[in-house]
DNA sequence: TATTGTTATACTCTATAACTATA
DNA sequence: TATAGTTATAGAGTATAACAATA
């Protein structure tokens, strides 16, 4: 079977035929790894590593979230969140406070500066890539118009 | 002004209009996001970390590949290079080469057992989300064609 | 006994700066 | 002088296992 590959590395198979969701996918793939550069540019306008901005992102600003479930939203393992937050708390952006009713949990609040951070963080991400705003109007609403089918929105 | 933010962390402006390409934004780094879990698995059935997976995947099986150019692939330092290649090669995955033409530049290319590994993991990772292939097949056709458009295919 | 979060450990990733060998 | 890659360094992320406090 020929394969070749393109820059995301996605196998297209020559003269054969990928169905339109794995090639839709492999495009996806190839757009979000574009934007990887720029989000990292991003956290460090910010002062922040990637994965502490993931932190700060998945935070949410009115209602405190367990360690662990943070850690759940990052893909890591629990032990990594003690130190990640360590240091998000040693700048002033997160509290722990201890669960009323079940002492061993901790939950994580954003500080105002870290709910600041948060928002104006969000904004600066939430900018398409060119090759989307660059769409027509009509290609603009069609992709999001399917896409919030996909995710039943 | 009121925000709310999704989990992706995007914000929406509640009753305010948002540029469907920047709503589309938001839902692409939602779904790509939340197949970071799977990755992550894949990468450990190949026992790989992420970073391999992604020097493997950047890596083509026709064309030797320089260091600098694996490194931009891969948006981080051309130090950080040496180390991922090193790991790499003493797996026998990837040899080191130097070019003919200019013997400052070290030329990647992946081993027999290292491309057998890289077709396999590009494999893997293609088969796309279960929110995709749950769409019509309309709207595949249709999420993909308009990516083809955005990325110029 | 089980669970949440921390600590200890070992390894990997990361950027910066200094170095080498080429050019 | 300039460039490609390496090495040295220091800090951060990572999983595993052992641990403390709480349930």
């Amino acid at each position: 079977m020929l394969l070749r590959s393109n820059i995301a590395g996605m196998a297209t198979r020559s003269g054969t035929r990928v169905s339109p969701a794995a090639e839709a996918w492999g495009l996806i793939h190839e757009l979000f790894m574009s934007q990887k550069g720029r989000f990292v540019a991003i956290a460090q306008e910010f002062d922040l590593t990637p994965i502490q901005m993931g932190a700060v992102r998945n935070l949410d600003p009115e209602r405190p979230v367990p360690m662990s479930e943070l850690a759940g939203a990052l893909h890591c393992d629990a032990s990594n969140v003690t130190g990640i937050v360590d240091r998000l708390e040693s700048r002033g952006l997160v509290e722990r406070r201890s669960a009323d009713r079940d002492r061993r949990v901790k939950l994580l609040a954003l500080t105002g500066e870290g709910a600041s951070a948060r928002t104006a963080l969000v904004e600066r991400m939430s900018t398409p890539p060119e090759s989307l705003a660059a769409l027509t109007a009509a290609d603009q609403r069609s992709l999001r118009d399917v896409l919030r089918r996909a995710l039943g929105r």
